[in-house]
DNA sequence: CGGCAGATACGCT
DNA sequence: GCGTATCTGCCGT
């Protein structure tokens, strides 16, 4: 029986590569027998070349993650209370990813906006934290492989040029003109589409 | 919408 | 100690 082809192949590609392709594909999230369903609408792509990624300055026990096989998830804390996740990306030994910033609620809005705590509906997963509250994303899903349960990448076709906006990063003070945010033209889940 | 303050834990100097 | 790939509430426009 011929396999088939991993159709996550296309995550080998540079982040910067990767992260506009994302853009389109959804996330399926299995938790306390809820299943929510959302389309990624905004990324940012991180590498190891780049100052302003975790990866930066080498391998360390938090970014670990970052440098291993693409399509697993790296989950970092900051700011004391957020949760954000990315999508890994390279070849093993290369520290890139690309954090998701944004997603439209596909499936389960009843959950998510249960665990968001009832917000405005353009509110409710227009940024990084926001998506890891909505969607039960921790620590513990770190390293988690994407083709599995219980939060899987389903890949879409991509999306044309001119559906999408190129931009520069959210958030950060070093390399802060690399022009590595990508969101989908109109979509109202875009965190800061004015940007 | 824009600006600001406050909350809060952790990784790294 | 300090800065952080952020969010929220509150204010003014």
């Amino acid at each position: 029986m011929a396999t088939r082809p991993d159709e996550f192949l296309f995550l080998h590609d540079s982040s910067a590569g990767v992260a506009p392709r994302l853009l389109g594909c959804e996330l399926v999230r299995m938790i306390d027998g809820h299943k929510l369903r959302v389309k990624i609408v905004e990324t940012e792509a991180y590498d190891q070349s780049d100052m302003a990624s975790h990866s930066f300055k080498g391998r360390t026990p938090r970014n670990e993650v970052m440098f291993g096989p693409s399509g697993h998830l790296y989950v970092y804390f900051t700011y004391g209370m957020h949760h954000c996740m990315n999508i890994v990306t390279g070849n093993e030994g290369h520290g890139a990813g690309v954090l998701i910033r944004a997603v439209e609620p596909l499936e389960g809005l009843d959950e998510i906006e249960r665990r968001r705590g009832y917000k405005r509906l353009h509110e409710l997963t227009n940024g990084p934290g926001k998506v890891t509250q909505a969607l039960g994303v921790t620590r513990q899903l770190g390293g988690h492989n994407l083709r599995k349960e219980p939060l899987q990448l389903v890949v879409r076709p991509a999306l044309s040029q001119e559906h999408l906006v190129q931009t520069t990063r959210v958030g950060i003070s070093a390399a802060k003109d690399m022009p590595w945010r990508f969101f989908i033209v109109n979509n109202p889940f875009v965190s800061q589409p004015w940007h």
